[in-house]
DNA sequence: ACTGGATCCTGACTGC
DNA sequence: TGCAGTCAGGATCCAG
């Protein structure tokens, strides 16, 4: 479930570790993930190309190769390795990146909701991309924006909060911490909230602390270098149904939500 | 236009 | 012990 501050995480472990480096060839075992994945174009792409950056938007990491631009989404259990070229294949590992010193960059993806595409031109114009809404701490997202976005719309706000058009980077941990934090309940119906402004300071804030936590290990999330996320210790309601609220010790519920579980106080959140 | 449900996938867990 | 059922959830697709 990497949500924006696992991505970043990833990104930041990842990239001194390809800083300087050059692909030597690319090695495909399982192309079934959530699109079938080009083996011909990612090598288009990646063979003997040097590496130019690794940047992230929303929860989409973006590899800039000197021939073009790798794609990448963990999907739910995604995971992003450099390792030796001599360690086994783990049993989910689906892709590899050959690396000039021996090493190899890894995907593996055990429930291959993940996806990697190769794009030869400006990544951010893949119709993946284009359609996302703004970074959480981009300037054109202000509370009226998304007053406007949400004026007469009856959707819950919990929803409202993971759609990638309205913010970028949002899912179910993240938005039930957001919204413990500002005090509103997860069924709250956007078309009738007007603190947008506490809202969206909250979010930045949750996700700024969550970056600096290196993002939350909620089951198996590790960052490049295998390391636990540490902002779960942090969490105030995701996976704490029964548990006491922090601020005032009500038991924490859980309520499906257009099919996923939000987590919430009933006496902090209304 | 908006909303909500189904879908993809595997492993962990629960109940019988 | 085994087996069936449920759940986890990002993003897309589709029906109403």
């Amino acid at each position: 479930m990497p949500e924006l501050p696992e991505v970043e995480t990833v990104r930041r472990g990842l990239w001194p570790l390809l800083q300087g480096r050059r692909v030597e060839r690319v090695s495909v075992r399982q192309s079934r993930l959530r699109w079938p994945v080009d083996e011909a174009a990612l090598a288009a792409v990646a063979a003997g190309a040097a590496c130019l950056g690794l940047t992230r938007r929303g929860k989409y990491l973006l590899w800039q190769l000197s021939s073009g631009w790798v794609i990448c989404h963990l999907g739910m259990t995604g995971c992003l390795r450099v390792v030796s070229r001599d360690e086994a294949w783990e049993k989910h590992a689906h892709l590899a990146f050959l690396l000039d010193n021996q090493e190899e960059l890894r995907f593996s993806d055990t429930r291959r909701f993940g996806a990697v595409i190769a794009v030869k031109g400006n990544p951010l114009e893949h119709p993946l991309l284009a359609a996302l809404g703004p970074e959480p701490w981009d300037p054109l997202l202000t509370p009226s924006r998304l007053a406007q976005g949400s004026r007469g719309r009856r959707v819950p706000v919990h929803a409202f909060l993971q759609d990638a058009k309205v913010v970028a980077g949002v899912g179910n941990i993240y938005a039930s911490e957001i919204l413990f934090r500002v005090g509103l309940s997860p069924v709250r119906e956007v078309g009738e909230i007007a603190e947008w402004d506490a809202l969206l300071t909250a979010l930045r804030r949750v996700l700024e602390e969550a970056v600096a936590q290196g993002g939350s290990t909620v089951r198996d999330f590790r960052s490049s270098d295998g390391r636990p996320g540490y902002f779960q210790q942090y969490l105030n309601v995701y996976g704490r149904e029964g548990l006491p609220c922090p601020t005032c010790q009500t038991p924490v519920q859980r309520v499906a939500v257009r099919g996923r579980s939000a987590f919430w106080c009933p006496r902090c959140q209304g």
